[in-house]
DNA sequence: CTGTTAGCGCCTTCAT
DNA sequence: ATGAAGGCGCTAACAG
């Protein structure tokens, strides 16, 4: 019925072994023979049994992306680009040639009890690699959950890079641990810079539209937010200015109101990111607020979008695509790191929504 | 070294067979029995060999997702929707269970060559389904590769789902081929619609920003657009006024400023999708152009940043998150269509970018 | 450079 | 309801 491997040796009239050999390309192989039993392999269609590969040699060439969020192009362009490094890629002659990885990527929704599925699924597949992209969450229990994973992942071969992640708290203060490398963004760095610019605009009553609490992202990006309030000697108006939620339009939207009945005098919104910026706009101008004359608002990662808002946002650039690409390189082990942490810059992108302070009246 | 059935059924003290049928629970085995297996694969710390399964199945859990661009939410929310139904979405104790599968999303980045590619590497790991995503390439050649493929597929017992993208044209005219069912949009009407409305606002001198060539989604919103043009009498004008270029911002800003060179007294302008709108937009307001004021401008999808947009963008909807649920469920087999083929609707969606023509000067 | 020989870990009839 | 045994298709030592 479906031909295998020695279907394609008999008609090249040669062993199995053989066959496998060219494939994988991985032995020298005569040109003549390599020929032939190429010609075998077109002539019958043949296409090799994946689990069976993989069952034998111990490892398949699967490589897992995890993302919070599929829908959101934060995580679709790094997963592009980790995918861009990873399969696909060879041209012609691709399908069978021997580096070729299928990378998949699997949507966690943010859920920690799909994290941890997904990995399951991917230690039983012994996959090749897992990349975690973006935050994690903040809870002890999951932490230590997903550490042994990742423990047992590396034990079985897989190679564990993390991408937009903090490297692994490891309880035992060992080396990396599993963790081949990670990449790590300068959420606080960007996140102090971007305050520091609108208190430089002479800002004082800002506003700051957090993300989901318990995850790393949200905690450093708010801690970069306080340290340059501090700085100002503002530290202590932070707390009754902050409002969490997710990382969506909706929440910008809806903490922002909630911001402005709190405190009517706002003059500057920081949000957690930009997609969470632009539902800030939208509440701000709903509210007969203009921007950046009456409020100035500000988000983060400088989406593709961003430039397009109106006015476009001020915000801080996240690497995003090459972070991805480097990730999947990592993840290849076509690339090493010696400390094993590759620090990303976040880079402060001023535009047309933020500007002077208003005068208060 | 790693723990196998074998090891589980010891500890349980029952035969590797009862052990590989509690697991894949499609088979009685008494309590008392399943009970102390289970409890040894918990102490055990076992987890399945999905290739050694697959390959004694004759099956595997992977359902490959092909999607043109992952970055872009139109793919992403259609992917993110399916995956939902599909994997890792059993709560506790999942990982085990029989049921569940691993949705994996491949990004072909509109490359025919990786789209093949990632076929054959579906067909590879002898996946459950595959679902292709969005419009497919028209090339006579590339069609028949993909049908080719898609029906060997089918043979090896994978279903197979179109989400986005027209019916296969089987050259056989038999069935619905290979293909397990299709979910199409309505790119047609949606498109007619849409320019109807602009019609209707007086409206006579509409540029038009479509898709790259030869897919067939570009061609079916072009299609739907000379419609409402040609109903007006203006079929005539259509062909000076369209310019082609990729699915992104970029192609929308310079589209624009293309079609505002060919025709000055523009008063319109459709866009491909939402994203292409955003940059028709920013080179409008670039030229002194205010929406929609001077100029009226369209998008298509309904993206949720369409909303956000200065002025808001009109638009059609399409359901894209119902639309990858439900092709979700019809890879996993909990949902058959008798025709094979489902009409998804495509919905006008009126907003502030569209508005009654400029007298012309 | 190529053939031979064993498994890889699991599922699945067949018995019992 | 459970056990025994064969084989899924391929790879990886070893020989030669």
């Amino acid at each position: 019925m479906t031909v295998t491997l020695a279907d394609v040796a008999a008609r090249a009239q040669v062993s199995p072994a053989t066959v496998s050999r060219v494939l994988n390309g991985n032995y020298p192989v005569a040109a003549a023979t390599r020929e032939r039993v190429l010609r075998a392999v077109d002539d019958l269609d043949y296409v090799l049994n994946g689990p069976a590969s993989a069952l034998a040699a111990a490892t398949s060439d699967l490589v897992g992306i995890l993302v919070n969020d599929i829908a959101d192009p934060f995580f679709g362009i790094m997963a592009g680009a980790a995918q861009s490094q990873i399969g696909g890629t060879q041209g012609p002659g691709a399908g069978r040639a021997g580096g070729e990885k299928l990378a998949i990527v699997c949507n966690t929704g943010g859920s920690p009890e799909r994290e941890l599925t997904y990995l399951t699924l991917l230690q039983r597949q012994r996959a090749a690699a897992v990349i975690l992209t973006g935050g994690a969450l903040e809870d002890p229990g999951h932490s230590a959950a997903v550490a042994a994973k990742l423990g047992k992942l590396a034990d079985g071969g897989t190679r564990v890079v993390l991408c937009g992640r903090p490297p692994l708290a490891l309880p035992e203060g060992g080396d990396g641990g599993p963790v081949a490398a990670a990449l790590t963004f300068d959420n606080r760095g960007g996140a102090r810079r971007l305050t520091e610019h609108l208190l430089a605009l002479g800002h004082r009553t800002i506003g700051y539209v957090a993300g989901p609490v318990e995850r790393t992202t949200t905690r450093h990006r708010l801690e970069g937010h306080r340290e340059a309030m501090a700085a100002a000697g503002l530290g202590g108006t932070v707390d009754a200015l902050t409002v969490h939620g997710p990382y969506d339009r909706r929440s910008g939207y809806d903490a922002t109101l909630e911001l402005l009945r709190r405190e009517p005098g706002l003059t500057a919104v920081v949000a957690a990111n930009d997609t969470v910026a632009l539902g800030a706009c939208a509440a701000l101008r709903e509210r007969g607020r203009s921007i950046p004359d009456d409020v100035s608002v500000a988000g983060f990662d400088d989406l593709p979008f961003s430039a397009d808002a109106m006015p476009a946002l001020t915000t801080v650039r996240l690497p995003l695509y090459e972070a991805g690409a480097r990730a999947g390189r990592l993840a290849m082990g076509r690339e090493a790191v010696p400390g094993g942490v590759v620090p990303v810059p976040a880079e402060l992108v001023v535009r047309g929504s933020t500007g002077v302070a208003a005068v208060r009246g």
